[in-house]
DNA sequence: CTGAAAGCGCTAACAA
DNA sequence: TTGTTAGCGCTTTCAG
């Protein structure tokens, strides 16, 4: 007995196009797939029918017939600090903008970095920093399924990242304050559970010692990257007997409430305390003293993560080698940092 | 000719859980989808087959036979200004995670407002604001699938909106700046461009209307919710010959910043400048005088609309009547305003 | 340059 | 309770 069904989206299928054209539905897949070896005019009337009855192919019998996916999962753990600062924004609008310019789907995967994230008919996967996810980028490796690593290193995976190198950066934070000749340099660390924080936690700490400036671990305080913690460790720091004379702040925003809780407490900036922030948050342009920053290539890092993911996903040699970027950062010298005379440091 | 094509993805697929566990492909589905007339001794070798096997089925297949989706499409128009504020990550986030949880598929758009989004295979969209993009909105309504719009509230469309009573909240703000007995009230909007920032000038204007105070078209300054316009703006204001001796900003960012240039020009917060923000911005804790403000449950609306959306989705009758919803803010009073006596006013 | 037909992996109607 | 089978809408041989 014969069945039909309707065709339960009430949708035009590309039956409808090819009837309507008057040539097979091969020849519509053709000219909706760009191959050349059809006649003009056919070619104009298949356009014609597809314009005429507003016709847009499905995107799910395209995947199931080619075995292809051009879905892009971009994953986020879903930790609290991640959405402090304006990071994750900024990384989500780069990697959406680009994707809209590619034709990508983005996936949008804010996980709790337990449940495995279903990678089933997924192009490609864009990791966004690893924080207690790890086995999720590990299954997508052993899947064998595109995958990319940005705001994070990764040297014991053979999975191509791109970060930002925040050693290099943090150290030459600390430099331009030891060159201004300070020696008592604190550093408020962002939450040490992301390697950013770690990392310029150890820029810090390279450069002091190149320097030949012993660590005061008690200039060292940990947070979570929040505004809140940024203020009680500035309120800590600027009340110490024997207070640093510079700070190196692990996020712009965190070094616009040190700026701020310095002023309430009477102090000069940059007179009394030198500050220096990582980000480049626009935010740091403002205020009585423009913020000293790290600048960070965000987007940068965002868009090349889709190009080369898209590279990935389109390229027939899988086994290509893993690359690992490292972005430089640029110094942006702005005016909340003051030379010190040595007879004070 | 027979020809045997092989599975592009070398996936496996519900043929070989069949196989293996010695059932039909029909029982495997049926396992799958929790249909319950399958026998527990198959069910569980199914299960076992499939743990085997670590099979996942097809999402595309499933789609394209059930000619259903469960993915949601969040638009975002790609203005600058909704990037300023941390409206869009509140947002994203909030959606993000109730997908995550109700296992819908999250697709992101920024859009450029111009080319009409893909909605192929998309299961229901949600519309974050209408800023130059009502054409895509009403291709979707045209097109049957289920929109939501959410923080703009459209009268004249058969939509489910859930929107911020921003009139009601501007007003009620601009309410207790009267009841404090400021009568020179100045305003600092959003961009214009968005709904929220004209009906919280809306609901600026209604309060001064409602006590018989004189509009004073000096005092309403416009800007693009960044914080260099707010600069720009509190400055002008605080400046004026006759200044105001109250503000309504239309952000807390925006609100910050005015805060800081008022304490540049040296003026006392809050006993020469009174504050009001919107948002409940967590920043605006922070600072030696914290920032009275209008809340707006983002989180509440960003959830709501994936659960409406849901139901939407997952409803046989389509024709259900579109809600409108407006969700009220609250005021949250802390220390940025004062009371004037009622000579000085 | 074109079309017939075999799949892609799954669901669902129907028969058993 | 289970299996058979006809689609879902498209791509891709292969033969013309």
């Amino acid at each position: 007995m014969v069945r039909i069904k309707k065709n339960p989206s009430g949708n035009i299928s590309i039956n409808d196009v090819a009837r309507l054209a008057g040539v097979s539905i091969t020849t519509v897949s053709r000219v909706i797939n760009k191959i050349s070896t059809v006649k003009e005019k056919n070619r104009l009337q298949v356009f014609d029918a597809i314009k005429q009855l507003n016709f847009q192919p499905s995107i799910f019998a395209q995947r199931l017939a080619t075995g292809k996916s051009n879905v892009v999962a971009l994953v986020i753990p879903r930790y609290e600090g991640i959405f402090y600062s304006y990071y994750a924004l900024e990384l989500i609008r780069g990697i959406g903008t680009l994707c809209e310019a590619l034709k990508l789907d983005l996936l949008l995967h804010l996980t709790d970095t337990k449940s495995p994230i279903n990678l089933k008919g997924i192009g490609g996967v864009i990791f966004a920093d690893i924080i207690g996810n790890r086995s999720q980028l590990e299954d997508a490796l052993a899947s064998g399924i595109p995958s990319i690593v940005i705001n994070h290193y990764i040297d014991d995976l053979e999975v191509s990242c791109i970060a930002i190198d925040n050693i290099t950066g943090a150290e030459e934070a600390t430099n331009y304050l030891i060159g201004l000749g300070h020696k008592k340099i604190a550093h408020i660390t962002g939450d040490m559970v992301t390697q950013a924080a770690t990392h310029r936690y150890e820029g810090y700490q390279r450069a002091l010692k190149k320097n030949n400036i012993g660590p005061n671990e008690e200039y060292v305080l940990k947070t979570d990257y929040s505004r809140g913690q940024a203020r009680t460790a500035a309120e800590q720091l600027i009340k110490m007997p024997n207070p640093p004379t510079a700070v190196f702040v692990a996020s712009d925003s965190m070094a616009l409430e040190v700026m701020a809780v310095a002023r309430e407490l009477g102090r000069k900036l940059p007179d009394d305390l030198s500050i220096v922030g990582f980000d480049d948050n626009p935010s740091g342009l403002y205020g009585p003293v423009s913020l000293t920053t790290v600048r960070q290539p965000l987007i940068k890092m965002a868009e090349e993560s889709v190009k080369e993911l898209n590279l990935l996903i389109s390229r027939k040699d899988k086994r290509a080698k893993a690359k690992k970027i490292l972005l430089p950062t640029e110094l942006v010298i702005r005016e909340s940092c003051q030379r010190i005379d040595s007879g004070k440091a």
